[in-house]
DNA sequence: ATGGTAGCCTTGCTA
């Protein structure tokens, strides 16, 4: 089973990428972030043509995630329980088979300081909650997608330069780590040891073409599911289109 | 050198 994720920054934006993307790398579950549209408005025909069920759940210009897989949804759950008062959609889960898989993503936080940095820390201990949960079913499970954290001063072009910023801060590195202690594995590290490799770029001051860039879209495995992982890695070829996304996929393959 | 880009449908916000 080959799950994926990547934030698309407007699935009708970067229709044709995603389409190319499912066509090519045919990934059985493909989870998005950054949809920027109402579940009303997702691009269903499209998706569907190519053999795929998608469940989204979106708002206009701002968030949105989506599930697109192989085989329908089952035991959907819209937005991140506990956070039902959540007005902004950044959680979606579900089961394919005997695979429990969420797209999430969280809020970026910035500027430190601020309530946005308070909703991002009460977002996370939500997350650390929910996983543990979780991992009381005893089943294999996935939590895929931008967590606008990067783990390490490794996953950072500057380390220096974003010390201070949410995406580095100590308070949220604290709360990634927190999910790892509860037992949950970084897919990514099972397989890479090297440092500075990405799945972000941003679209300002040449940071592509610099290889200049995040580690902050993550596969966090659940022990079962680690069990299982087969390989892991990040696809550079979709940043490197026109009109690309500022992120590009991650993906892992499971032995289910 | 306090810049620069992209997407939303705004004339600013978010990233």
């Amino acid at each position: 089973m080959r799950l994926a994720t990547w934030n698309v920054n407007s699935v009708k934006a970067r229709l044709p990428h995603l389409l190319a993307f499912l066509a090519e790398a045919q990934p059985d579950v493909l989870c998005l972030q950054e949809t920027k549209c109402p579940a009303a408005d997702f691009p269903a025909l499209e998706i569907q043509a190519l053999g795929y069920h998608f469940a989204t759940i979106g708002q206009r210009s701002y968030n949105g995630v989506a599930l697109i897989a192989k085989q329908p949804p089952d035991r959907l759950v819209l937005g991140l329980p506990g956070m039902a008062a959540d007005e902004q959609a950044r959680y979606i889960e579900a089961a394919f088979g005997e695979v429990r898989v969420a797209s999430l993503y969280l809020p970026n936080g910035n500027p430190v300081g601020t309530d946005k940095f308070t909703y991002k820390l009460a977002w996370m201990e939500q997350m650390v909650g929910h996983a543990r949960d979780l991992l009381r079913l005893e089943i294999p499970f996935v939590l895929a997608g931008d967590y606008n954290i990067c783990p390490a001063d490794e996953d950072v072009y500057d380390p220096v330069a974003w010390r201070d910023d949410a995406l580095c801060r100590l308070e949220a590195r604290s709360r990634f780590r927190a999910l790892l202690y509860l037992g949950l594995t970084d897919a990514y590290r099972v397989f890479h040891r090297e440092p500075h490799r990405y799945t972000f770029w941003d679209y300002q001051a040449g940071r592509w073409h610099r290889d200049e860039g995040l580690r902050i879209d993550h596969l966090l495995l659940s022990p079962h599911a680690a069990d299982r992982v087969a390989a892991c890695d990040i696809d550079k070829k979709p940043r490197a289109k026109e009109r690309a996304s500022d992120h590009t996929p991650i993906w892992c393959e499971l032995a289910v």
